[in-house]
This record gives structure tokens, sequence and C-alpha cells, in this order.
DNA sequence: CTCACATCCTGGATGC
DNA sequence: TGCATCCAGGATGTGA
């Protein structure tokens, strides 16, 4: 599911219940997701407070009171969801399957008591892609999941003159580069689609060639800076997309589905102003790239 | 080094 | 109805 905008809106949704809260119990239903669980993983955990949840690209990150850790990345199909363990009035948006309330695939439920009541925080992940670490927050930094991200596409750290310096000389397609968590850490496959769209630019273009000679952005580059933040703060501010199954526990979704320019949408017209070309779909290392050969010509 | 590709896994949609 | 095939929001390890 979820790239960093719906990661971002599981966070908010979790912090409520989870922020200040205790761990009371952690049920761990099998040894491993994509990685093996670390060693004692609930019993490290119960017993602990969580002191913040936070993100850092794909990842959710909640620190602990005793210096502790506890990373989680939800792959492609993982997702939280909340249950009120009493009479708690708990109903934040949080991302999850519809399907999932049937206990399959309910790998990790964390038991806490904190501000807003006790609630289950239930982990569910068909295809088990996602993964959970405990590290000291201290070397979190040097983490191999960490140590090479590149730069978060929100807020000021985003700028077209870093991403010019991690761009100059490649030969990838443009569409791959922006795909690679080296370089610009958070976006997946919906959302660098919606981006080139945006910035009018050809997703198989040399990414190198928005680089120019002195190592400064193109205006293109700049252009494509611009349109990733604004397509993030737009899915963010709707609460991320809802594709397939995933809904939020309070029974809204999230509605930057409905923004979409490219992707998903073969053969459907494209939305640029009298454009009047059809959406395609082609396949770069691997993966559907949806976009207008019309208006991404730059 | 850089890239393309297969791989991990389950399940939904589609076609015969 | 069954069965086969393809596809899916990610990231990693491989081999060229």
């Amino acid at each position: 599911m979820p790239e960093l905008p719906e990661v971002e809106t599981v966070r908010r949704g979790l912090q409520p219940v989870m922020e200040g809260a205790r761990i009371i119990r952690v049920e761990q239903r099998r040894a491993d997701l994509r990685f093996p669980f670390p060693a004692d993983f609930a019993r490290r955990l119960e017993g602990r407070q969580i002191v913040s949840l936070g993100r850092r690209a794909k990842y959710l990150i909640a620190d602990l009171d005793n210096g502790m850790v506890m990373v989680s990345h939800l792959g492609m199909s993982g997702s939280f969801r909340i249950e009120a363990d009493s009479e708690g009035s708990l109903q934040p948006g949080v991302f999850h399957h519809a399907r999932s309330k049937d206990g399959k695939h309910d790998h990790v439920v964390f038991h806490v008591e904190g501000p807003a009541g006790r609630a289950r925080v239930i982990y569910n992940d068909p295809r088990r892609f996602g993964y959970m670490d405990l590290m000291a927050r201290a070397d979190l930094a040097d983490h191999p999941w960490f140590r090479d991200l590149g730069i978060e596409p929100t807020g000021n750290s985003l700028n077209a003159g870093v991403l010019a310096e991690r761009l100059a000389g490649k030969t990838a397609p443009l569409k791959a580069a922006l795909l690679d968590q080296r370089i610009i850490a958070g976006l997946g496959n919906i959302y660098v689609c919606e981006a080139m769209w945006r910035a009018k630019l050809s997703p198989g273009k040399p990414a190198g060639r928005l680089v120019r000679k002195s190592g400064k952005p193109t205006e293109a580059l700049e252009r494509l800076t611009g349109c990733i933040r604004t397509v993030i703060e737009e899915a963010i501010a709707a609460g991320g997309s809802s594709l397939r199954d995933h809904i939020r526990t309070d029974g809204t979704l999230g509605y930057f589905q409905h923004g979409f320019s490219v992707y998903d949408r073969e053969g459907k017209a494209c939305p640029g102003p009298g454009c009047g070309d059809t959406v395609r779909r082609m396949v770069q290392s691997g993966r559907s790239t949806f976009h207008c050969p019309t208006c991404q010509t730059k």
C-alpha cells in the first residue's frame, strides 16, 4: 500500500492512541515478516512507554522511554488498525484492509494504555513484505535502512539543488531515479508517476539530463521539485490514497486517488488541458509507469 | 560503479 | 464453477 502520504496518514492516526501510552502486552504471532523479528521483540516492548511516534521516509519510528526505538515498515500490504479494548471511544483514522477484520494475517497485536484509554493496535500484512525491528535511537542514523536514505520530499529539506547533486551523471531513467530511496526517500510508484506528469517530464529521460554541466538544476528539475512537493502535500492533506480495500477505521477514505491524473488510468483521457490523448501504461524496471506521451515530452 | 531483473508473499481481477 | 494467468502501493540481492 503505502508511500509517504499513506505512512504519514497512518502515523497521524496512531499518534493519539500510542503517544504517551504504555505498552501493556505484545502478541507476536509469527517469527518473521519479511525478516525475522529481533530476539525477545515482545518482551522488550512490554512495560515501555511510547514517548513519540515519528516517521522518516516510509518508516514509522516509535521512540520508547528507554532510548530504544521500534521501527516499522509496511511493505506493500501492511496496515494498522485500532480496536478499543473496553468502552473506549477510539476512532482514529488509520489505514487498514477492510478484510483484515477477519483476523487472518494479523501478525502483531500491541495492547496499549494511554491518555486515550486502552486499545489494541493491530498490524495486518497479507503479503508479509513489511518488517519491524528494535534498535537504540542513537544507532538509528547509521542503520543500513536509514544510513543511505535521500532527502524527504516534504517541508524545507526538499530543494532542487540537493536533487541535482544526487542526479548528476545518472543514466537511469528518471522514473527509476525517483523511485530510488537513496536519492529521494518516500516516493513510490504512484507519486512518481503523478509528479512526472505534473512536471511534463518523460519517464524515460536519463535522470542526469535534469542537471546542468555546472551541477546546477535545470529549469525542468526546478519544476519537478515543486511538483513533487505539492503532490505529496496534497496527498497528505487528503489522507493519502485509498486503493483496493484500504480504508480507515472511522469508515472514511483517504481520497487522493480521486486526484490521480495518470496512475491506474490506462486508456482514460489525459487530464491535461486541451491534450486529448489517452494515458498509457508501460513497464520500466519491472514496474508500471502511467504517463501521457503527448504531455510528457520534456 | 550502474542498471535491469527476479524474488519474497497473498489475493483480487480477468480470461477461458 | 474451476483453473490459469497477470497484476499489485516495496526493497533487496543477483548478475551482466
